[in-house]
DNA sequence: TTGAAAGCGCTACCAG
DNA sequence: CTGGTAGCGCTTTCAA
C-alpha cells in the first residue's frame, strides 16, 4: 500500500520524478531511476486504481460501440445493447463517453462505413461485432495501427489486430448443446438440426461441435438432416416443418441459431410437441415463453448483457489505466436453462 | 455530471454547506438549503462514486466475516474463502481491512463468542454464516441496534435484523434438482434420496422443493426413500450403500448436501454406476471429477466464490457509500453443470 | 532532467 | 450555522 508521494520522500525526489520512473513517461537520470525503482520493489509498490480513475477523468475519453441491431432479427441484440447502455452510463463518470453505431448482418460495405464514421468523430477505441470479411478485418488492422485498439464482440474475426475477443465459445457451447441432448434422450434419438445458415462460422462450428459431441458418445444418436432458416422466424417455420414431415422418426430438435419460435410453431403446429424434444440456444423472451409452456426443453444462454459490458471495460482499462486485457479471449459462461432456473 | 463545487457556485455558498445539505449532515439554514436542493434537482446531481470512494480511506473501516471452516467437512466453504480473500485484498486499495474468522457448524457457542472477539477487535460490519439458533439471531439483533451492520451469508436466519442475505434460494434450486431428475429420467424413476441432516433448515427446504416439483409434474418419478448422511463422506458411503442394498429399484439418487463423494463411492463399489443416474450439488474438486467420468449425470453449483465476496462489497457500501443493499436477499444463480459445460 | 503545484470530486476538520 | 482548506493518490503541466 506505498504510494508515489511515499516513495518520492524515501528517495529524496519528487513525485513527479517517481511517476516518471515508474510509469516510463519523460527521461529521468538513471542512478535516481534505478534507485526508485528498488525502493518501490522494496515497498511492494502498486498503483492505486481508484486514484487512477479519478485522474483519468480530463482525458475525455471517447470510446465507439458497431453492434447488430434487433431489428435485423435477432432480439438476443436487445440484451447486449442493454449490456451497452448500462456500461456506457456507468463509465459516464469517468469521464468516458460512448458513441453506438448499428450495423446489419453481412452488410459489409455499411459497416466500413460506420467504422470510418466513427473515426471521423475520434473515438479513441472500438468495439465491434464484425462481419466476418476480409475487408472488416484488414479496416481493425489499420485501426490499430493508427493506435485505436479494438475488441470483437458476439463473434471474432480471423487474422485480426483486435486486442481482445469477448463472446461465446461456439465449440464449447455446440458440445454442451450435445450433451443436453444425450442427457435428455438418454442416448438415444433421431435428431433434425435447424441452424441459421451453413456459411455462417459461427454455426457452423456450433453444429459440427454438437454432432462431434454426439458421435464420441452416443452411437445411438442419428442426425437425421439439417435445414437452413437464415435467423428468420418465417423461414424457421416453413423449413421446420418440411423437415418434420419428410422425416416423421425425428423425435429430438436441435435448434442451433436464431429462428427459435418459428421452429416451435411448426412442432406445435404438427401437434409434435409432446413427442419431440427441443434444445435451443439464447434465452430471448419467446425462447422464455416456450419453455415455462414446456415446449423447449433447455437453452443455452450466453450472457448478452456481459457481451455488452465488457468489451467496454477492455477498452477503458487499456486506454484509461493502462491494464491490457489478460487474455485475448472472453469466453462469456454457457449456462443452461430449464423451466426451473430460467 | 455536476459536482457539488459547481453547485456551490450556483448558490453562492461553499462546498461545505453544499455537502451538508445533500448528505444530511451537520444543520443548514432551511432557505439555503432549500435552494441547493432545488438546484441540484434541476443539475441532476448525483455524487461520483469514484471520488467518494477515494476519500473514504479515511475512515478506515474494519470488517468481520465469520466462515464455517472447509476442515468442517465441506470443500464447497474452500471457494467461499476465495471470494472473501479476493474482495479483502481488493477492499484493502479503499482502506478497509478484514478480520475473518472460521466457525463449525451446529456450534452455536463457539460462534458467539467469535462474535463478540471481532466486536472487541472494533469490526464496524459483519458477515456470517449463521447457525440457525435463537441465541444466535438474538446477538445479530444487539449489533444491529448497536450500528454494526450484519449481513448473512449461504445460510440465512429468521427473525433478525441482518441488513441482507447472500445465498442459494433453496427452494429454487431443489425446484431445479426436481426439473433436471425430470429430464434425465424423461419422468420415470426410483429415487433415492442422500440429504446431510432432516435437522438443517437448508437441506430440508431442498429435498421438499425437489420432491413438490416432482411430485407435480412427473407422476412416474417415486420417492423410494431417503438416508442421511450429515454432511460426512464416510456416513454417507455407508448409508448410501444401505440405501441401495435396501431397494434395489433404484435408478437415480438425489445427493441435497455434501458428502457427494462417499455416496458415489458406494455407488460404484457396487457397480451401480450405469444404471443409477446421479443429480449432486455444488462442484467441489471431486464431483467435477466424478462428472467427467460420467458417474455423475450433473450438478447445480451456487457461485460459492461470490457467496464469499459480495457480503463485504454490500457492507462496504453499507458503511462507507451510504449505500443500502438494494434488495434484502442476494440469491446467487442456479448454474446446472454437466460434463460439457464444467 | 527535475520540482512544484493544480486538479479529478468528495469528505472532514477547524475557525469564525 | 457557514466558509475555507487540507487531503485521498495519481496525472499533467509549467517552470526551473
Amino acid at each position: 500500500m506505498a504510494t508515489i508521494k511515499q516513495i518520492a520522500a524515501l528517495a529524496g525526489v519528487s513525485r513527479g520524478t517517481v511517476d516518471r520512473v515508474l510509469n516510463n513517461r519523460g527521461i529521468v537520470n538513471a542512478e535516481t531511476a534505478a534507485k526508485i525503482k528498488e525502493i518501490a520493489a522494496a515497498v511492494q509498490y502498486s498503483p492505486n486504481k481508484i486514484a487512477k480513475t479519478l485522474a483519468v477523468k480530463k482525458k475525455n475519453i471517447k470510446l465507439g460501440y458497431i453492434m447488430y441491431a434487433s431489428t435485423s432479427g435477432n432480439p438476443f441484440f436487445d440484451d447486449v445493447v442493454t449490456g451497452i447502455n448500462a456500461k456506457a452510463e456507468e463509465l459516464a463518470e469517468y469521464g468516458v463517453s460512448v458513441e453506438t453505431r448499428y450495423s446489419e448482418i453481412n452488410n459489409v460495405q455499411k459497416q466500413l462505413e460506420l467504422m470510418d464514421e466513427l473515426v471521423q468523430a475520434g473515438v479513441q477505441g472500438l468495439a465491434i461485432t464484425p462481419v466476418n470479411d476480409a475487408a472488416v478485418a484488414e479496416k481493425i488492422n489499420e485501426l490499430s495501427s493508427a493506435g485505436v485498439p479494438v475488441v470483437t464482440v458476439n463473434s471474432d474475426i480471423d487474422n485480426s489486430a483486435r486486442i481482445a475477443y469477448v463472446g461465446s465459445n461456439y465449440e464449447q457451447s455446440g458440445k454442451t448443446a450435445g450433451g443436453l441432448m444425450r442427457l435428455i434422450t438418454n442416448g438415444s434419438a433421431n435428431v433434425g438440426i435447424v441452424t441459421g445458415s451453413r456459411d455462417v462460422l459461427c454455426h457452423a462450428v456450433r453444429v459440427s461441435a454438437f454432432k462431434k459431441s454426439l458421435a464420441k458418445h452416443c452411437p445411438n444418436v442419428k442426425i437425421v438432416d439439417i435445414a437452413e432458416n437464415n435467423d428468420d422466424d418465417f423461414q424457421s417455420f416453413s423449413v421446420t416443418k418440411t423437415l418434420l414431415a419428410a422425416h416423421p422418426e425425428i423425435d429430438a430438435l436441435f435448434l442451433a441459431a436464431a429462428g427459435v419460435y418459428g421452429a416451435c410453431r411448426a412442432v406445435i403446429e404438427l401437434g409434435l410437441q409432446k413427442k419431440v424434444k427441443i434444445i435451443s440456444f439464447d434465452c430471448v423472451p419467446s425462447t422464455r415463453k416456450l419453455i415455462q409452456e414446456g415446449v423447449i426443453t433447455a437453452t443455452i444462454a450466453q450472457q448478452p448483457f456481459k457481451q455488452g459490458a465488457l468489451p467496454l471495460e477492455i477498452l477503458f482499462n487499456y486506454l484509461g489505466m493502462d491494464i491490457k486485457p489478460a487474455s485475448e479471449k472472453y469466453y462469456t459462461d454457457i449456462e443452461i436453462k430449464i423451466r426451473e432456473n430460467l
